[in-house]
DNA sequence: AAATACTCACCCTATTAGGGTGATTAATCC
DNA sequence: GGATTAATCACCCTAATAGGGTGAGTATTT
């Protein structure tokens, strides 16, 4: 028989906390070893739990859940670390995954899909939301109507890389000439007069990685 | 009564083809318009289809599944394209999602999850298969490792958005002189003397974004 | 006590970036 | 078939930049 999944919640509201530590508890092969109202609560008695997963909420009291993160994994290595959180934006989500997160998960969720998003934590999968795979795979896609052209785009992408116009231009096997006059005309259809901003720009507008 | 959701399938393999097919158009509200063998055997009437959903492979005979991408996206704007392939590579999955596809699923997929994510992506969903999932937020995660300082890692990221060492200064309201000599340290650290080697490296090992 | 992080200072020179203006060839678009 | 766009290269110019060397103070953390 194969050894109970070890889970910790971290989550300050208490019927949140209580509801979802009695739901997940019941599933067969799933124990919920501690919950805390907070990392700082936490982190005295956590790695004696030794736990599997770990559900962390964002919105703590004292250390918030995204500067959690790296404590945690740094002192359970093996843990992983499932976000679950009423909080969507965007830079909470790209940074909580940053920091080592292994799945985002909103609070609308129902126990049954976080007990099947253990699982497949557990089995190397990265367990999203619809909303935030949404916004993750949003986030790959290009502006599909870029002003630049190919090579301009290719140009612009070197120039990101922090290539020299003499390193691009050996490294596409063309004149530095024309590398200069591919980013003039970079600058003249962004609109701007400067690596930083052309960057910036193109970066904004999704027309580079 | 809600309208049927039309999907059409452009798969080379017959037997997957009208596998899929078959089980999909079996589904309650969904109805598989067409099935084609290639993009290029599809250009010419897909936009008669009116497809709400293009489940597309890769591997195809002519033009490439992730170069049809943006083709399709063109020719119909309204469309979700989910990439329906036996293809994991990094690159190949990356490209298809900058491309504009909406989810990426590998050929082990069932039926019924294909269906399901069908559903997903026409409510704003991103489905994607378990080990995608893992490779995409694994592709957001920071070595926790990083030999540089918290600084450091601040005014490498600076240096990769093509800002100089005087902007930098300027922003994070230092001197000059000290940008220089973080940079300095910087470039120790990681054993290399310019800024393309630094952004290259760093990117490749994850200290950056 | 030692190491690291962060800050600033002054030496130096080759390279670079950005602006201006213009030209040729090829491809693509009405 | 005339026009636009893309891609290539040329030569004018100057201020700013990048990178190397060397040193040093303070604060924090170990």
């Amino acid at each position: 028989m194969e050894r109970n999944i070890r889970i910790v919640m971290i989550e300050d509201d208490e019927i949140i906390r209580e509801g979802y530590a009695l739901l997940i508890g019941q599933a067969d092969g799933y124990i919920v070893v501690k919950s805390y109202v907070s990392f700082d609560d936490a982190v005295k008695t956590i790695m004696d739990d030794a736990p599997d997963v770990i559900l962390l909420d964002i919105e703590l009291p004292g250390t918030n859940g995204i500067a959690a993160i790296p404590k945690l994994k740094k002192m359970l290595p093996g843990a992983h670390i499932l976000i679950l959180t009423v909080y969507e934006s965007e830079k909470q989500i790209f940074e909580a995954l940053a920091n080592g997160a292994s799945g985002y998960l909103t609070k609308n969720t129902p126990a049954a899909k976080i007990i099947e998003s253990i699982k497949e934590v557990r089995e190397g999968g990265g367990p999203m939301s619809v909303n935030i795979a949404r916004m993750v795979i949003k986030s790959f896609q290009r502006n599909q109507e870029s002003p630049l052209s190919k090579r301009e785009t290719q140009i612009l992408e070197q120039i990101a890389d922090g290539k020299s116009r003499s390193q691009i231009a050996k490294d596409l096997f063309i004149d530095l000439e024309t590398v200069r006059s591919h980013i003039k005309n970079i600058y003249l259809k962004l609109d701007v007069n400067s690596r930083a901003d052309a960057i910036r720009l193109a970066k904004e507008n999704k027309l580079i990685k």
